[in-house]
RNA sequence: GCCGGCGUAGCUCAGCCUGGUAGAGCAGCGGGCUGUUAACCCGUUGGUCGGUGGUUCAAAUCCACCCGCCGGCGCCA
């Protein structure tokens, strides 16, 4: 097991004596001097490789090896101010563990499209470990603060046999003779495990079979999802903008060194609860007085999104929305039977819908009701009915894209970006 | 699905408008160099110009169709 890191090399004092693991980053051959920047999980440190400081043997393996090599070296610190980073190791021996067959592909100057055809190859850059290291904490700040507030992890099948949305599209595949699709949302799921553990929450892959191509969409991505027994509308509002605002303090806080590699300011204090909350048509009226006319009705396109999103400096709600925008299973408002008691959070400068959910209708003959006035079958909902017939009560849940909000959070120009291994429609290897 | 753009060396691109059988930089390969930072210097290899068909004496270049990719829209997280 490796004990040494690059990390602990920069601390040590003048004439340590270390052996370092890593991989050739780069290689610059001088004649009788040979400089490898070594790179490993935690950083890069320079190794000058000198003929007649190590053996024949160690320097003809240094002039010889090739990028992205694994290599051993053994050597002496050094501060000396021509280094990168003022800190180099003076190589008494180099071994390689595992050379580089081929000239390395991922090279200064290679286009979008070759490196995620060479994404496995990519990965080691370190901007894309920069990324994945937000990823891992993200998420983790969001585990830790749903576990804090009472919530319960649950995992929810992959394979399903009905859509959540009457309208969205499912990839459809063979599942021993019968049809069956890939989850789009757990939301379904996530509301039959409240009666026993009230908050419940998931984090797993939602799949859409839309041939979107914009640089906010994928067809698999990380959907955490969330539902909450005896919430309304405005307690989920409160809990979505509280766990936002967790996820951002967290990636501030653990992040450091990962968002100066990415180039990326992040304040917590743009993302800091209450976020403005706005009625459907209350947004209407600001888009009328920025001279966009959308009818009564239709949802917001992602020209309106961007238009509205400028007037806010935090993420923020919109609620209400007709019902004929949105899905069956949203409480209408008794207020006016004519909105959902909904919310879609979208982040401000253009980023859009990062957030979507709302309170669920709770009584069975509502339910029924709204399915058929959408003209679906109740047959296909008949286990989702069927929570309404024992001790149904208000709930409310959301589902968050984990890849929107890092593409949001890290100002990345694709959310492609956001992914190990990205699934777009052309994307499937590798 | 709709609209637009692109496809030329391993990579990034120029050449296309105005038709005359292909170029640069980087990488590679050979050589040199003891302080580089994407090292540098000298030499050098490398291409069915996405595919098919058409126009023409002649097509990377003009036309048609197809394929692939990129972006926007719709849809959504």
């Amino acid at each position: 097991m490796k004990k040494v890191f690059v990390e602990d090399v920069l601390g040590m004092g003048e004439g340590s004596e270390v052996e370092l693991l890593g991989w050739v980053r780069s290689r610059r051959v001088h004649g009788g001097l040979v400089f490898i920047d070594l790179r490993d999980s935690t950083g890069v440190l320079q190794v000058a490789v000198k003929r007649g400081v190590v053996d024949d043997e160690s320097f003809e393996r240094a002039r010889e090896v090739g990028r992205e090599a694994a290599v051993k070296v053994r050597g002496v610190v050094r501060k000396d101010p021509r280094a990168p980073g003022g800190v180099e190791l003076q190589c008494r021996s180099l071994e390689v563990v595992g050379d580089s067959l081929d000239e390395f592909p991922i090279r200064k100057g290679v286009g979008v499209r070759f490196l995620f055809d060479h994404r496995h190859l990519h990965l080691r850059s370190p901007k894309v470990t920069a990324i994945m290291r937000v990823r891992a904490r993200l998420v983790e700040s969001a585990r830790r603060w749903l576990r804090e507030q009472g919530f319960t992890e649950i995992h929810c099948p992959t394979f399903i046999t009905a859509a959540v949305e009457g309208g969205a599209t499912l990839f459809k595949l063979d599942y021993f003779g019968k049809t069956a699709y890939l989850t789009q949302s757990v939301q379904f799921y996530q509301e039959a495990a409240i009666y026993s553990l009230e908050k419940v929450y998931s984090l797993q892959p939602s799949f859409r079979a839309e041939m979107s191509r914009t640089r906010r969409h994928l067809t698999e991505f990380w959907h955490l999802e969330a539902e909450m027994a005896y919430a309304e509308l405005e307690d989920l509002m409160e809990v979505v903008e509280n766990l936002v605002h967790a996820m951002v303090r967290g990636v501030h806080e653990g992040c450091q060194r990962e968002l100066r590699v990415l180039g990326v300011e992040l304040d917590p204090s743009m993302a800091e609860p209450p976020y403005p909350r706005i009625k459907y048509s209350e947004a209407l009226q600001i888009l009328s007085n920025k001279g966009v006319e959308v009818s009564w009705g239709d949802d917001f396109g992602a020209d309106e999104e961007r238009v509205l999103s400028k007037e806010f400096e935090k993420p923020f709600f919109v609620t209400h929305y007709p019902k004929e925008a949105k899905a069956f299973y949203h409480m209408l408002d008794p207020e006016d039977p004519s909105v959902c008691r909904n919310t879609d959070l979208l982040a401000p400068g253009g980023y859009g819908e990062i957030v979507g959910g709302g309170q669920r209708i709770h009584d069975y003959h509502q339910l029924l009701k709204r399915i058929e006035e959408e003209g679906l079958d109740p047959k296909d909902y008949e286990w989702y009915l069927d929570l309404r017939k024992y001790g149904s009560v208000p709930h409310s849940g959301f589902g968050l894209g984990i890849e929107r909000t890092i593409w949001w959070l890290l100002k990345l120009p694709h959310i492609r970006h956001a992914a190990l291994f990205p699934r777009t429609p052309a994307r499937l290897y590798p």
